[in-house]
DNA sequence: GTTAAATATGCGTATATACAAATATATGCA
DNA sequence: TGCATATATTTGTATATACGCATATTTAAC
């Protein structure tokens, strides 16, 4: 960590790396529930409207919303709107692929 | 996301994928706290002990006891006992790969 | 405008956890 | 044994947030 954060943030005071700290430490938070990690799962595979996703995840239609909302937010997922749909969709591959590695990692060590 | 995990997860059932995801939410909960992601740069630059920790992030000892231990639960950070002193250290430079890659986006991204 | 469908939001409750302060435990040494 | 140091834990308080339920908002069709 130390190597590339601090070649990302040579010019970074304390204060701006608490800055960074407290935006990545966001960012975990928002992949920190198992319901936002299905919904992950459910949109990584292709653009998915609310209601898909309701029926994939078997979760309630207001925390599905809400959960896309935060990752949303949180700059994870993409939102786009035509007539009352709402279509979400992934906005960063990288996101993913960390997804992916951990997943592999935690599932191997579960066997 | 998908690809990758349905290739982990090939022969696993619902229960078992909920089990993946909760376990995943668990390990990115770790993560997701700015002291603990502050006390993670500080070791992953080598094993240090919890006064060394205590000394580098100015946090209350308690503090970073519990959370040394909490990383350490996580699998994240390998613990060391040598007389009354208690060394960590990074588990697996994976996990700080993917701090480095997130901190770096995070960092290029507020400015 | 009225209605229906899709999505978002307000509110109350339950749960989780970070932190501070005090205390407990463990180890080494005189 | 007694004491000092290093680390861990307990307890209380404050804060955050997931969820269920009800309701609001937005848009299209009529």
């Amino acid at each position: 960590m130390k190597s590339r954060v601090q070649k990302a943030t040579k010019t970074l005071s304390p204060k701006q790396m608490e800055k960074v700290f407290s935006k990545v430490a966001e960012y975990f938070s928002v992949l920190s529930e198992p319901s936002r990690l299905r919904i992950m799962y459910a949109v990584c595979s292709g653009e998915k409207s609310v209601s898909e996703v309701v029926e994939i995840c078997g979760l309630s239609q207001a925390n599905v919303s809400r959960h896309l909302m935060a990752l949303h937010k949180a700059g994870i997922l993409l939102r786009r709107k035509e007539g009352v749909t709402v279509y979400y969709a992934i906005a960063d591959s990288a996101t993913v692929d960390m997804c992916q590695n951990v997943c592999t990692k935690i599932a191997e060590s579960i066997h």
